[in-house]
DNA sequence: ATATGAACCATGTGTGGTGATGGTACAATG
DNA sequence: CATTGTACCATCACCACACATGGTTCATAT
């Protein structure tokens, strides 16, 4: 059975000048069908190459959104048989794990601000901090 | 009077080849000759715009150099009198902001990758962070 | 065979920051 | 008038990264 027809139809509308990356685009808008209904847990999402052919898109661009979809438990890839939504999908939804990291960001980097540090040497810090897996 | 040939004469060599940014080199040489005892508290240093010309270097970069050394309180500027080594100046040497700098970072980054954060993402958060002076 | 997600190879474009340069101008002071 | 530090204006090259693209290959399983 190639499809049977009864995969949600993704209402997904990608805009190229939307400054908004698209793998972004993607992840917002599957978050947004998630939390408002319109697919829940179980239903079996488009696979990454079908839906970068529908959406005219580069199959790496829609494997990085559903690969963070994934990360943040809102969709489950289960190897050959597809992707899927999902059980804790609407909550997890929510759950904007970057505001948690800009939060966390930002209290630091005001500290270090009203220590004088300047944002030259704060980014240049952060730099190297992201280049020392090591310690 | 015009110099009077007594101000200090600074033993520093900047290598344009050294990947370490000019204005860096600097502040590394004038806290380490500091930290010898080569200069004390009280010394006078050349004015910013004689070591650029000494050094061949444009005078904004050793204004930058200068200028961080007095937030560090390792110089002390005292307007057209020109800027002379800090009271404090050996203990303020060996304190690196920096370091604590990283060291805050390192411990945050570790964190948010443990969580599961893409680098991409942190890198794209602290990016943003940065920019929102205001919230 | 066909299709899944995934992991590699690679390229190009655009953006944004740093470092460094130049010039001009200022108030304060000698 | 000369000199101090400082604050603006500006330009340029360089580098790192994000984003998106393309192609190939893989084990897995229908």
């Amino acid at each position: 059975m190639v499809h049977m027809g009864h995969i949600k139809i993704m209402e997904i509308t990608i805009d190229i000048d939307d400054p908004v990356p698209l793998f972004a685009q993607l992840i917002e808008q599957i978050k947004k069908a998630v939390l408002s209904d319109k697919i829940g847990p179980g239903d079996a999402l488009p696979s990454i190459r079908q839906l970068a052919n529908d959406l005219e898109l580069n199959s790496k661009t829609v494997a990085k959104a559903y690969r963070l979809l994934e990360r943040d438990s809102v969709i489950q890839t289960k190897g050959y048989r597809g992707t899927f939504i999902h059980p804790d999908a609407k909550s997890n939804s929510t759950v904007d794990l970057n505001e948690w990291v800009m939060t966390k960001l930002n209290e630091m980097i005001t500290t270090f601000r009203e220590s004088g540090v300047t944002d030259s040497e704060i980014r240049i810090a952060f730099g190297n901090a992201m280049n020392n897996r090591g310690n």
